[in-house]
RNA sequence: GGACCUGUGGCUUAGCCUGGAUAUAGCGUCGGGCUUCUAACCCGAAUGUCGGGGGUUCGAAUCCCCCCAGGUCCGCCA
């Protein structure tokens, strides 16, 4: 509805004005939709810009009107439009449908990298930035109605990967014992790194095996393969319990293993822009590249650059559209990978970058074991949930409460770290982390259970789609925004947009909320009051869903 | 040394790509509001050289240049 509006609008501007750009903007306070175009022509037509606006809504504000139900309105040089007549009626019919906000199904096959992190321990709370941007981007592209698969890329035969297989001999650590697979890998990692820090020498033995899986051998191909099991089974733990979930996970050592990998150095080796010394290399200065890229070691084995174009080619042959969230850290290779996409003439990756989260003390490392795990995290949230629903509701059973506490405890984590842009590094604050109030997770649940308390009490009602007052329209008006920012999140890549917007409404209902009586009302006033706090209820259940936040009935 | 990202009230933060109407919110502070639909809430107030300096423009938080500060990267690691 406010799509298809804004976009005739375009159209009738366009037309009349002759102008590509017809310069639409957020009308903020003033009205739901503006115009600028009267700035920008006023120098061409050697006109005051007041004056523009003012010929131009002469011009089209009959028509308008009438086909449109908008009227136009010249604020100075600015152009306004305002939604009216039956708008929020039809708002309203479709936003209590369930499943209001998706899209037409696009036939654009999408696959969504996401994590991907080393199976050498634990998530920490750097690791599910990236999951919680790239599963909220995930749902976001399912909702916008595209085909789409998500991956985890296995890395399973790095040196990460060694170093821990190496680790497990010397230590005769039990990996296999009970607990958690990814903090007992961990405890192997961090302790076999001392080993090497105080004799680099060993270095040598880490080689040999990595050389050796290369190679194809067996045995040691097992070696590696039990720890990396055993620690995307407690990744997969985690990830449920962050309500982030994979379709397929994919093993680098795959590529190696079907020839792929080979196969792409061959065909890369034959280009103008290879460079053959011990190593084989790609030189990337035609886009900017200082340095070679390496692909494969002087004793022929290959490098985790080599198998990640092999991997993309894959991703490119069996997709239309290819997309990667990845850390600060991996934005030189990443360039690199789209630039040797590009010169390879395959689908060149889409990257989402996000900075570092970082400890007050300094940089987290699973290798030194300055991280703060996930679990830690979501064990300490769902602790502290617990506490407040028990105070809250201690009339529930504890079961119940176990139910609002997980639900309460994932919210306020995801949406503490999906709130934020990407692009600006933070310092993790449990304090912020465990936030329950405004700007969080569960005060979104909150609007949202409170919205399902008042329809519970009215129980049936005939629906009535007439609003009236500032209150009721302002929210049936953010309502009507929710398809939009679904289509933003997905062209832009930028998923914060959703959490703002979800804010953003469950603000507005808040007002709403305490400025006009409900289930008091009376007849018709009643009726198209639980009409909208019914609309509100579903696209705050839509959004929150698509956020990957449990939409509580009750909290 | 080079490259990329960030810098917005005491703290956290949106807006920047695509320039436009009094710069968005939260925390904290101050003042109100629960016999009324869940107070994880709402209403009001105070708090800003949008890191600094130049430039472009009718108009700059937004675009360009320089500088400063913080983060990240520059490996035959991944």
């Amino acid at each position: 509805m406010y799509i298809s509006i804004c976009e005739k609008i375009a159209g009738v501007l366009r037309e009349y004005t002759g102008r590509e750009d017809v310069l639409l903007v957020d009308g903020g306070e003033h009205a739901d939709l503006a115009s600028t175009v009267a700035f920008a022509m006023a120098k061409e037509k050697r006109m005051a810009p007041v004056q523009i606006a003012r010929e131009i809504t002469d011009a089209i504000s009959e028509r308008l009107l009438k086909e449109l139900n908008v009227r136009t309105e010249a604020a100075g040089p600015y152009i306004n439009f305002i939604f009216e007549g039956n708008y929020c009626a039809e708002v309203l019919k479709a936003a209590i449908k369930p499943g209001y906000g998706n899209l037409p199904p696009k036939n654009v096959r999408v696959v969504l990298e996401h994590t991907s992190a080393n199976p050498n321990g634990p998530l920490h709370v750097g690791h599910i930035r990236n999951t919680i941007i790239g599963d909220t981007l995930a749902r976001c592209f399912r909702k916008a109605g595209y085909p789409l698969e998500v991956e985890y890329y296995v890395n399973d035969m790095g040196r990460q990967i060694a170093i821990v297989a190496w680790g497990i001999d010397r230590q005769h650590a039990d990996v296999f014992a009970e607990g958690k697979g990814d903090h007992l890998i961990a405890d192997v990692y961090i302790e076999a790194n001392k080993h090497l820090t105080a004799d680099p020498s060993l270095t040598a033995e880490i080689d040999a095996l990595m050389q050796k899986v290369e190679e194809g051998d067996e045995a040691v191909i097992r070696r590696f393969k039990g720890p990396v099991k055993r620690c995307l089974d407690g990744f997969k733990e985690t990830l449920a319990g962050l309500h982030a979930h994979h379709d397929r996970f994919v093993y680098e050592s795959d590529f190696v293993r079907n020839g792929d990998t080979s196969k792409i150095l061959s065909r890369i080796g034959h280009m103008p822009e290879a460079v053959h010394e011990e190593t084989l290399a790609l030189d990337l200065a035609n886009y900017g590249f200082e340095k070679k890229y390496i692909l494969r070691r002087s004793d022929g084995t290959s490098v985790y650059a080599a198998r990640d174009i092999a991997f993309h080619i894959w991703k490119g042959h069996n997709f239309d559209r290819v997309i990667d969230v990845l850390g600060a850290d991996h934005k030189l290779i990443g360039r690199q990978l789209q630039a040797t996409m590009d010169l390879l003439g395959e689908i060149v990756p889409e990257i989402v970058f996000f900075e570092f989260v970082s400890l007050p003390e300094g940089s987290m490392s699973t290798r030194r074991g300055t991280f703060i795990s996930a679990d830690e995290l979501i064990e300490e949230a769902g602790r502290r949930a617990m506490e407040e629903v028990t105070s809250r509701r201690p009339e529930l059973d504890e079961e119940t409460r176990l139910s609002i506490a997980k639900g309460v405890a994932a919210a306020a984590i995801r949406y503490d770290i999906v709130k934020t842009i990407p692009e600006k590094s933070t310092v993790f604050d449990w304090k912020d982390a465990l936030d329950f109030e405004k700007q969080s997770g569960p005060y979104i649940q909150y609007a949202h259970a409170r919205a399902c308390s008042i329809l519970e009490k009215a129980g049936d009602f005939p629906p009535c789609y007439d609003l009236e007052g500032a209150g009721e329209v302002a929210l049936a008006k953010h309502i009507a925004r929710f398809p939009k920012v679904i289509d933003q999140v997905v062209t832009e890549l930028k998923p914060h947009l959703l959490a703002i917007y979800a804010r953003e409404l469950a603000d507005i209902f808040g007002s709403f909320y305490h400025a006009e009586p409900v289930l008091k009302a009376q007849g018709d006033v009643r009726n198209r009051r639980l009409t909208l706090v019914e609309a509100t209820r579903n696209t705050l259940k839509e959004a929150l869903e698509t956020l990957g936040i449990d939409a509580l009935r009750a909290m």
